[in-house]
DNA sequence: CATGAATGAGTGTTCATTCAT
DNA sequence: TATGAATGAACACTCATTCAT
């Protein structure tokens, strides 16, 4: 009856290598044989934790998402104003996107390739940013924010970090705090009333 | 006398059927016998036109690059006033992001992920933004645009841009003329003084 | 003081396991680990019972042809006539092929394919036959069966009930009593003298 | 314009090596890769001339059937008494299955194993012996062979000769010219009334 | 210039079997 | 005894590229 039993650090150790390679060889360079080599396993244990190649990137990139979104919402709660929970989570995903620069340049991947996670992943992964969807929607109501929609608020206010960690990755541009905070207004200006 | 000489119809049905296959298939299914398959002609004309898979590639990019430019710059000229000159560019490239989105999307691609084009091409596109930072220097010489790094200009003003164009792409959003005058003025009242 | 010992139930699974996956999936596509699931244990434990694949296959072989041959001499006796004795053992083969079928079909295979068991037990499951070509060797001894090469004899009596029983699996013919009267009497025809 | 045409010889190596290794290891251990290196080709040559290794078996089946088929009829015709005519097709095809062994027990392989050519292919290999029952149609009607189901009559006349195959094929039984004749008694005397 | 055949190296994946418990 | 994890070797098949014409 007794038998080995699934070591977590494999999984963890494949869904790395993933990482790593993706992000540096590029999806279309990273096979499973060199994944396994990295991870130290046989390219058959890979099957042992994942269904098939598409599905070691779908919760890879679900996984990222998740711990994505926890840094984003970390000490975040309803009873903030708008300007300071915002501004939080702001300072929390800039924070993210400029220290995790692996992880999050994986999810930059995923979200800008149509074809890297399938679809029902992508919209999995939407949902992880509903808290700030919510407070923008309390901002408009309280008419401190802009009545725009939240494409455009993203747009201006959460897309222009993954430029910003690209070229930090690419070392084109270092961001000072002081930049972080010339950030930040540009983007709070862009979306107050 | 006329002399057989490579045709450049084929060139550009190459071009053309690369483009579409890396788009709607990634870059891991667009393989040099589907890529000739849609063109028209034998894998092996392929490498008549070009050195090899990453060269035609490079050329594709550096000539979408070249006409994304044309398209920016169309109508601009050096004596318009700083704030005039950056709106009618950056009209210009939303019009093209939105209306063009297949090579903007291609684009996008190439530059959010660092293994598509080698390092060399991606530095010679980026000589195509120049006037967009001349015309920044002049504005902050002028005193008119914020002192601050381009790239920080860029991420705020140029950058969102690719987002709205991916959420088009995907459907999940319409920019409409009023949606865009809105962002303009998001973008100019990011970057002025 | 019941001891831990090795459960026939489980070999029992495995052998029906096994004949029911390559019967109808053909040996290519009957591996050990489906082999296991379809039996209920562990594709380990198959090694408890079995030495390897090409084992289990050859135990397999050799019990349904013992079995098969069980229900061939089924209540004969030696002191019956030639024509009686043969006529029981053709119709108890007969009944056999046509209603079990499936180990009938597996037989088969094993029969007509020569790599599917080995030499050896192949050798071992072809002595269970050997009270028929006693049967004959009589009816020769006597005048009534046809001085001819048992292969012959075995050959235009019992081997066409394969074709049928492949028929009938195939649901392309259907054997009633009728036919079946008919059939021995072709059979006993083709050998009397 | 011009090119390298596909070799019919390459095609026939691969069809030989194919039935060659079947026959030999059996189709479970008849791997591209071998059959490529026997035939003298890189197995990514394989998929020039065939889809895929059904696509493979199926053609070689096919072919083989076409083949046997010809050899099965050769010099009939309906002219022919159905007494002679059938004596004509079956020395054919006693002569085929025994001289021919390799193509003649690959034929029985597939015919015997449900898995090996798909359905489609088996129904069109199906069509070949057409003359054969419509010359027993014929002999029924002449009220000389006996009125029986065509399966019956196929099991008791042309079935046994594969038996005599498998048994030549293995060197435990050789046919002689007198055996042939004895044979060929059997089985008229089986289906004449 | 242009081609389709040809290929060695590689792809993702599966397999019979063994390991560690 | 019995297990599920683990694996090296193999599988069918594809790829970017070159060859021969």
């Amino acid at each position: 009856m007794a038998k080995r039993t699934k070591s977590n650090e494999k999984r963890i150790a494949l869904l790395n290598a993933t990482l790593y390679l993706v992000n540096n060889n590029g999806f279309h360079d990273a096979p499973m044989s060199k994944i396994a080599k990295m991870a130290g396993v046989s390219p058959a244990t890979i099957y042992i934790y994942f269904e098939n190649k598409q599905d070691l990137i779908n919760q890879l990139y679900l996984e990222n998402k998740a711990s994505f979104s926890e840094a984003a919402f970390k000490d975040y709660a309803v009873n903030l104003s708008v300007k300071n929970g915002f501004e939080l989570i702001w300072r929390n995903i800039a924070h993210y996107k400029l220290n995790q620069i692996e992880e999050a340049n994986f999810l930059s991947q995923c979200d800008n390739i149509a074809t890297m996670v399938d679809e029902e992943s992508r919209q999995e992964g939407l949902k992880n940013l509903q808290p700030l969807l919510d407070l923008w929607e309390r901002g408009q109501k309280e008419g401190i924010i802009k009545n725009i929609s939240p494409y455009l608020l993203y747009a201006y206010t959460i897309y222009p970090l993954a430029f910003l960690m690209t070229m930090q990755k690419r070392n084109d541009f270092e961001l000072t705090e002081t930049n972080l905070s010339e950030a930040f207004d540009s983007a709070w200006n862009t979306i107050k009333i």
